[in-house]
DNA sequence: CTGTTAGCGCCTTCAC
DNA sequence: GTGAAGGCGCTAACAG
């Protein structure tokens, strides 16, 4: 049987349609032993509801949106290396899992600038958003004061007090890092970041790496963003290493640990054998290198995944009411050779 | 008026509802007017048709699919290199282009395996489906044998003649590059690859990249897959480059490319000042590099657009008596200063 | 907790 | 070429 009918598993159910509705709506509104038979029926008539009936009666879209903000203010933060293609395909994944199997469905949405989200019908377009990659406090202020639908903003957002939101913990990742070198018996290490007073996460990024080295004062060595700065920050380090009095380096991220690598090459200094070396965002670039970058990966997709269950409770909650929820997700070590 | 309602359209076009319905979903059986009519209504009213009370009723799931396999069969073309990552969010934007405003929204599914495609209902998950990155002989068959719904199958798929696809020109893309060593003055290219007789792409792009020297004979060296046998590949070449036997390389792709550009550099050879160096795929390597290599573009996301546009022809008429349709994307060039 | 009932907005025969 | 009318599968009152 292939055709789905609520009816039909009603009946062989024993209950009546509605409470099948209520088993897929409200399922804590029904008695356990009929939950169970409804279920029964249901994957017995290969049954499931309809998401399209569900929608229209529901008078809403039956969508979830994933919005992403085109922005070109981002540059200080990747230079113009685009990153977010990398995590995309996790984040997706990630919100796949959940919207899967409820009653919505997911749509991707591009904006362009941060107006956009005060002039967009939203409620024509979907029933609840998700904000991928949002950093900033304008972004934050934009999507409570624009978006007129449930939404959760992600992924660098522990600080925005005033809307729901789903986080990495670059503190956390930072120590992690820190905590591993030490782990390794590296005692001696400096920081190679940029802007972390524009840059949050940067800064939170050393801070949790030095709270790993809570005995020492880790040098933190600021220069341009991306492999530019990179190369720049480790030249200037390169006495301090070849005598030992620094011993390891982090970096605030992968795309900044490649001018890392870049110049440690050029000096003939090999990461994992002359220096211990780790950095952040996991990202795909082993293959280009010429051994493995120890790392720390975010977990977009665990971010995204909590951020869409966050996004289905509050919208089956009352929308008014809502009391501000923010979730965390803690970044997770990739092993590499480079330490 | 943000209310969509059709029958207020309706009487301010002075006609019936069944009238407006028609203009969306069959405008050739409207008279002129009665259309012009309708649509300015709704221009003015802000009205658009309801997609789920459309799928409803229409009986259908209003949802195209884009459906990944998952194949580990797949190590020899990219080793454990993520690439589709990086493809997967220009496909999604190329995509998203046409369905946005058509009545179907877009579903992202993932198989496992290629028995999945004969065990799925399909009816019951979508109206129509895009196949990703269909590259053997075999899953295209499968796709044959066991997708209910109208499908079409992208993007190395030029030669499968038994279903709807839409293709990138390996030989073309292969023919630019050739050219385009030829226009800055190379004249003495090798070509680097790997199991030209398994991957038909591999050797489509060296038979085009031939045909671009038709005057000689360019060598074609095999190795691994991947930048190790880039690597090697190159290393056996050295001495040929050196005495100016070979002034240009051709790569089968730009992963490959890696494991080459890691060998010059240890020869202390620079792709653009000591060699010509054309690869293929684009992929955002530039970064990582020391310079920027130059590369075919196979242009995803145009590939994607045609084939969502195809398949939107496709579910609108009549399934049963498809006649098979193939479309071909062309690549561009993308210039760098390796060459 | 559970069943009954009234539409949600649209598409599609069927008459005209 | 056009209008009238039924019903797609579901959910949200409401009444028990």
């Amino acid at each position: 049987m292939t055709k789905n009918n609520r009816d039909k598993v009603a009946e062989l159910a024993g209950v009546s349609s509605a409470t099948v509705s209520r088993v897929y709506n409200n399922p804590d509104k029904v008695s356990q032993p009929r939950k169970k038979a409804v279920l029964d029926a249901a994957k017995l008539l290969g049954y499931s509801p309809d998401k399209s009936a569900s929608a229209l009666r529901r008078k809403g879209t039956g969508q979830i949106s994933l919005v992403s903000i085109k922005k070109k203010k981002r540059t200080p933060y990747w230079g113009d290396f685009p990153t977010a293609k990398w995590f995309y395909t996790d984040v997706l994944n990630g919100i796949m899992d959940v919207v899967e199997d409820s009653m919505y469905r997911l749509n991707l949405k591009t904006l362009h600038s941060l107006d956009e989200i005060a002039s967009i019908n939203w409620k024509q377009d979907c029933d609840g958003a998700i904000f991928y990659d949002v950093v900033e406090q304008e972004e934050a202020a934009a999507v409570v004061a624009g978006c007129s639908v449930p939404a959760v903003i992600s992924h660098n957002t522990s600080v925005f007090t005033e809307c729901m939101r789903c986080s990495t913990n670059n503190y956390q990742g930072g120590e992690i890092a820190g905590r591993h070198l030490l782990d390794k018996g590296y005692e001696k290490p400096a920081y190679i970041s940029y802007l972390p007073e524009m840059i949050r996460s940067n800064k939170e990024r050393y801070d949790g790496f030095q709270g790993a080295f809570s005995h020492i004062e880790v040098p933190q060595i600021l220069g341009e963003p991306g492999k530019k700065g990179g190369y720049e920050a480790t030249k200037s380090l390169i006495s301090e290493i070849r005598t030992g009095r620094i011993d390891a380096l982090g970096v605030v991220n992968d795309l900044t640990a490649i001018g890392v690598i870049q110049c440690l090459q050029d000096e003939g200094l090999k990461p994992g054998r002359d220096i211990g070396l780790i950095a952040y965002d996991n990202m795909p670039l082993n293959y280009v290198l010429p051994f493995n970058l120890t790392s720390i990966d975010l977990r977009p997709d665990l971010l995204y995944r909590e951020a869409s269950c966050m996004l289905l409770d509050l919208m089956h909650s009352d929308y008014d009411s809502h009391k501000i929820v923010s979730r965390i997700v803690i970044p997770e070590l990739v092993e590499g050779d480079s330490v």
